[in-house]
DNA sequence: TGTACATCAGTGAACGCGCGTTCACTGATGTAC
DNA sequence: TGTACATCAGTGAACGCGCGTTCACTGATGTAC
């Protein structure tokens, strides 16, 4: 059975990956062991170095693909409609602050869900590197959903703060799950939010 | 040397759980070990299950305890100056994203440190319970830091909706720690907030 | 195109290590008289 | 107040377990002729 083909070999290092994004997202960095993970994507753990170099190499490959996950599923909803630039913003904001991404961690966004394992890794890791590089594409394409008649500068600040009230907002709600706290910080800061952006 | 007096006994605890406390918020509740924790509070690790029941029992005491411990802080500089009610918030907001409080998570606010960990506890689980009954309390608290010619409604609101930003945005600064984004997501959200909350 | 062989992706057992938890033991404390 | 003894807080070795990582092995793939 075993020497797979070229692109048999590179499917599954994918799958490994995609494997991981989910996994780490779910249950953090240290939550989830290699074994456990190599299961989940149908292959046995020994074969795991043959693909990366170690669970540390695999953390930062997957923290960027969990960014690239997450961007790719914010961006379809605002692309439909350009005629009205708040549209895409506001269905965003409520695609964000829902139960069904509060409930989901495994497909979401990677910031609320790998931000406090990465600020606990050194300064300058690899994972820390590909979370910031995270983080200024998030801004980028957040910033693409503001009202176009603002400067890039004003539109950046505008993304930065939006982002960090989301991600405040659905890590309250996530930790608070199952007490009436939870769905309240989702509703109240989806409608404190509602005007903010068009000013 | 064994068989301590009642009142050291008692002493064993308070440190054991304030230094829990502490590092529960620096390295997760999953991230130190309790033979570590019990070393750095003086202690051997075989007389932990005379204080405590098991770790989730200290995770979830150590929990109410962080809130207590940064409730009691961020209490501290307002209480000072009750003739204008916007300066506690001011310095409120100052404390909470200053780079002091960005680089030490276990002195610091209980959401940032352990919501991502809570967040993965089962629904009702000690700790979840102990998380949301200090987040009850936090959202009261800055409440009162907010103006008074307020209904108790709308503070509650303010607050919850000012908590969540001042979340996020640590929690974003400590990923990105060591990038220029940190620093800037830290001065972005105060001056944005300065005049949020006195209209 | 067909054959012979070196390559190497995946397997599964094994490694040292640190984890949460248990327990026999010790000897100062707290209590009964 | 003083003595005799039961209590129990803390010690440190030990437990089973899961972790990240290593490695000898297998046999289909890819290559050289």
């Amino acid at each position: 059975m075993p020497r797979m083909s070229r692109e048999q070999t590179e499917l599954h290092r994918q799958i490994i990956l995609d494997t991981a994004a989910r996994l780490f997202r779910e249950h953090g960095l240290h939550g989830i062991g290699l074994a456990d993970l190599m299961g989940q994507a149908g292959l046995t753990h020994g074969g795991f170095y043959g693909h990366f170099e170690s669970k540390h190499d695999l953390c930062a490959q997957a923290c960027t693909r969990s960014f690239e996950q997450s961007l790719a599923y914010w961006s379809l909803p605002g692309r439909g409609d350009q005629t009205d630039p708040g549209t895409g913003l506001k269905r965003f904001i409520h695609a964000y602050l829902s139960r069904r991404h509060r409930d989901g961690h495994g497909s979401g966004c990677a910031v609320p869900a790998l931000a406090a394992d990465v600020a606990r890794e050194p300064v300058g890791s690899p994972v820390r590197l590909a979370f910031a590089s995270g983080m200024r594409r998030l801004i980028d394409m957040v910033g693409t959903l503001l009202p176009a008649n603002r400067s890039a500068r004003h539109k950046r600040e505008q993304s930065l703060l939006l982002i960090a009230t989301l991600v405040g907002a659905i890590t309250i709600a996530r930790a608070t799950q199952g007490d009436a706290l939870s769905d309240e910080v989702l509703e109240l800061v989806e409608r404190s939010m509602a005007g903010w952006f068009e000013r």
